[in-house]
DNA sequence: CTATGTGAATTTATTCACAGCA
DNA sequence: TGCTGTGAATAAATTCACATAG
């Protein structure tokens, strides 16, 4: 199946597969097989098989997967390596602690840039990072930044995205609890962290 | 359709609808086609027909649905209704976040209780809940809280889980970038920011 | 005439089972 | 012998098209 699209799923997967791999990697193990892999997150074995052979010949019948050429190669199609830099918009409780957040470099992310509205937060530093006024959000083009975070008030969100549009970014990661409506070139992901809680107690035994 | 199973897929987009049911009501609106809330939501009218048709006639052919109507249902269906006290474990950048955070009521949801392990944040009060010491974790049970959230280091998080667990819990919102083991009476769900950002460039068009 | 509800058709994803390689 | 890679079988979800109700 070498030369198929790769469904979607798979790709949802894909960064899953990744952290197990960081992980292992980091533990110095050289291989892994797909039922360590399996293991280690919880998902089937089978499913992982079926979901590398849509990009190639990774694995050793015998041995497993070479943990670091498959590294490099997931990252690859995710467009992970070079690095990305985003700007964060919005500096409050949430923007905070997305700026205070360690988990990005792994993935090569950095937070390169934060904007806010309020006159007492621009100028200040927190972690290693101005905080700028959003005013200034168009310059984000010729600063090499691609990708926005939108950590505002829910009101604000659509405007400040449409600022990040036309200042060139081209992927929203979008905390607000709204859908934003932006030009089909951009691709958005929304997380709603209540709307996830929501659905827990369906699964919850009575109670 | 009226008593089959519900599918997995329309579980997690319940939450969605609610959302733009809730938003149509504070308008003021009584009823909404599901045309309309489509274009709230950016989702195919059809689909949102075929998810409702799995628990019942709440549409009125000519009409649309109503509002109230279908909101308490959707409520009662994701047993939201009632409400659902949660414990905050780890008040650091993130789970200070968290507490602050406006969006869980609609949902109800409410944080009733807030644990860390720093001796200096122990008694403090944070947007009216107190801090305890994660040593009073054992005490939820009693108290009544069925839902625990945890935004500790990832090297806490399976220990705090556990505790949880022993304490009653049987819903965890995990924020913490590892696979959770628990007894599978017990429901996780897993948000990784990161992860979720890693899945963004894929889509984004070249750059 | 408008908008629902749902069988049927289609597409997509998961699971299985095993041939074949190191 | 151990583990990959993948066709085939199964299952699930999406999309369509339209009969039917208000």
């Amino acid at each position: 199946m070498r030369y198929h699209k790769i469904p979607d799923e798979t790709i949802r997967r894909l960064p899953v597969y990744l952290r197990g791999l960081l992980f292992s990697s980091e533990k110095g193990r050289k291989n892994i097989s797909s039922l360590d892999l399996a293991k280690l997150l919880a998902v089937n074995p089978w499913q992982i098989r079926k979901d590398f052979s849509y990009f190639g010949d990774f694995g050793t019948p015998g041995v497993g997967y070479d943990t670091e050429k498959l590294i490099r190669h997931i990252k690859k199609i995710l467009r992970l390596d070079g690095g990305h830099k985003a700007a964060l918009v919005g500096v409050g409780n949430l923007g905070g602690a997305l700026l205070a957040y360690d988990g990005f470099g792994v993935f090569g992310f950095e937070i390169a840039a934060a904007f806010d509205i309020a006159p007492h937060k621009i100028g200040q530093k927190m972690h290693e990072v101005e905080i700028e006024d959003v005013e200034r959000l168009a310059t984000l083009g010729e600063r090499g930044i691609g990708l926005g975070i939108i950590a505002v008030p829910r009101a604000a969100a659509q405007e400040i995205a449409e600022e990040l549009v036309s200042a060139g970014v081209t992927g929203i990661l979008n905390f607000s609890p709204v859908h934003i409506d932006v030009p089909k070139k951009v691709k958005v992901i929304t997380i709603d962290i209540a709307m996830d809680l929501a659905r827990l107690p369906y699964y919850m035994p009575a109670g």
